[in-house]
DNA sequence: GATGAGCGAGAGATCGATCTCTCGACGTCA
DNA sequence: TGACGTCGAGAGATCGATCTCTCGCTCATC
């Protein structure tokens, strides 16, 4: 017979009581080495691990964390932007030694994400709020484990949460930087809808930049983040102000789609207008040219909420509860 | 006190036994109605969950399925590919009322990962081994819990475990078809490289099929699964063929690396010269103009793999070994 | 030489659900 | 009316690790 082999085997082939067995394997210091190096010696040869399940019985843990992700546009959007910090905190959670359990919040039944989070399955959360997921932390403030959140916060209701979020005002600004060391000063902004809030500071981010050196943030145009919207937009920029030199698009996809309006308005890029996007996602690396692109810290914001979470969980936490990462600048053709 | 109810206390405050109230949990028809519903509304007041870790431990299951991705190259290639495979499996496997654990195969210290497997964190395995992923079903064969694959097996080793996968040369053929249908003759071809097996099967299939229409597939260019690549490999085709009119790229990439050699060399696409890519990326979507591109069904192939982890867990699987699930033309302003 | 401190190890209890075994009650049939 | 069968429900055991409590031994000190 097979059986796995329990603590009992052990400690028998060791010759020591279970109690014994089980401080030598936590590693405990009350154990005499000559007994611990039996009891290894014999875990080893019996093949031994812990069964996790009845460790998370006694232990009153489960030994999983959580990582909840918006499921709406799998193939869309946020693919790329939930991916890197899925596969951070992945990294951080199992490293830590604990399960990894991927949620999606599929938008409907939210009930059952939190009833599933209060159920003693999970021993803290993960929570990734980047785009769409509406106001998923209000619903999930009552979840009665530790949670930290990639993302910001949807209303004063849960400012008594954990947050991680990149520093989307700090994005603009080097948007702006990035413009005005090329020595543009003729400038225009692309915008998203104006529901999106991380997509307004970019802009408010990029406008006290540029009024700090003097120059004039330009117009700003409206839009949606899909690539004809960015067509679009940037023909109307042209018809309101033909001579912008220096265009800020508050994503990557809108700048794609402003680089044909300009193509086919016989403007070179950069030679004539220098355009920086934002998410430095892989349509800023194959447009033609290469966009130089602001890069949100998806990584860091996945390592330091998982982090958070585990420290919250060990009832370490400590710091502000709201952490600021900073963005980078991706420099490629564009400017 | 808060303590979590258990089972005792909603027996108690049903006025059962235990083992009655567990019944009638469990839906059991060997209660008496009348009781039934006495401790479901017991359950129900005291907000009763039964306690994962006490029920795994007992019936010797985690509930847990994990989801095996590579961990290669989070930000470049391989991120859209997994990112769908893996919502879908999670879907199943949740839906299916397992938690599904993610884990990352990091390419080193498979060992950890095969271990981790092995002690009973996990009941079943779904594993994506699309692109990278070297042999990793080949370290997995002696893994004690069922492992469904998704993608192909490596060698004939792993002749008997259970894969689900595109199919590859049907592609190729699709390819195929749609360059015929749209009347181009003067075909070639831009090939991954040579060591990566299903870009020699969707050639294969491209050429099965144009043969079958009495047609050359014409030069065969190989190159790497980029942009660049694309874009020498297709000046390189324009010398050997110049009169080419139907090209079929075994990536979106190299496709949309294809459509700049084009453009410069002034051929019109579609006019002058068609393009079929492969994936259907979202470059293929933002390349100008949007590509035909060969869709392989990422979110099935996640699909089907989750419940036949599930199904071999139940020991209820059945069907062949390997399944082949077809892929789909995307049509866009490329052909 | 005796007492106390300190340390290591064993026995038993515990976590909570679920499975098995047993028992009691009721109904049916001879 | 008595015996047997059926069905529902309770008591206890069980899954395996870990925590607590207690005991015994050794060494040091008076």
């Amino acid at each position: 017979m097979s059986r796995r082999p329990t603590l009992v085997d052990v400690a028998r082939l060791a010759g020591v009581s279970r109690a014994t067995a089980a401080r030598a394997i936590a590693g405990q210091p009350t154990v005499d080495p000559a007994l611990a190096a039996r009891v290894e010696e014999a875990a080893r040869e019996l093949g031994y691990t812990t069964n996790p399940a009845a460790r998370a019985l006694r232990r009153g843990r489960a030994g999983a964390v959580a990582i909840v992700v918006p499921a709406s546009d799998a193939q869309g959007q946020s693919g790329p932007f939930t991916a890197a910090p899925i596969r951070a905190a992945t990294r951080v959670i199992f490293d830590a030694g604990q399960q990894p359990v991927l949620l999606l919040d599929e938008g409907r039944d939210t009930d059952r994400l939190v009833r599933h989070l209060s159920a003693g399955h999970v021993d803290a959360a993960v929570v990734i709020l980047l785009y769409e997921s509406v106001e998923l932390d209000q619903v999930l403030a009552d979840v009665p484990i530790p949670v930290a959140h990639v993302g910001r916060p949807s209303s004063e209701r849960s400012a008594d949460g954990w947050f991680v979020e990149a520093d989307q005002a700090g994005g603009g600004r080097q948007a702006a930087e990035t413009l005005l060391d090329a020595g543009r000063h003729r400038l225009a902004t692309l915008a998203g809808p104006d529901h999106f809030g991380p997509g307004r500071e970019r802009l408010q981010g990029f406008a006290d930049r540029c009024r700090e050196a003097g120059v004039d943030p330009g117009p700003r145009v409206p839009g949606e983040y899909e690539l004809e919207a960015g067509t679009r937009a940037a023909e109307e920029l042209l018809r309101q102000r033909p001579d912008v030199d220096g265009i800020f698009a508050t994503s990557d996809l809108v700048a794609a789609g402003a680089l044909r309006a300009l193509a086919a308005a016989g403007r070179r890029v950069p030679d004539d207008v220098a355009i920086v996007g934002f998410d430095d996602t892989v349509v800023a690396a194959t447009s033609d040219p290469p966009l130089t692109s602001v890069r949100q810290p998806f990584d860091e914001l996945g390592t330091r909420a998982a982090r958070l979470a585990l420290a919250l969980l060990a009832g370490t936490a400590e710091g502000p509860r709201r952490q600021v990462v900073p963005t980078t600048v991706t420099v490629r053709e564009s400017t």
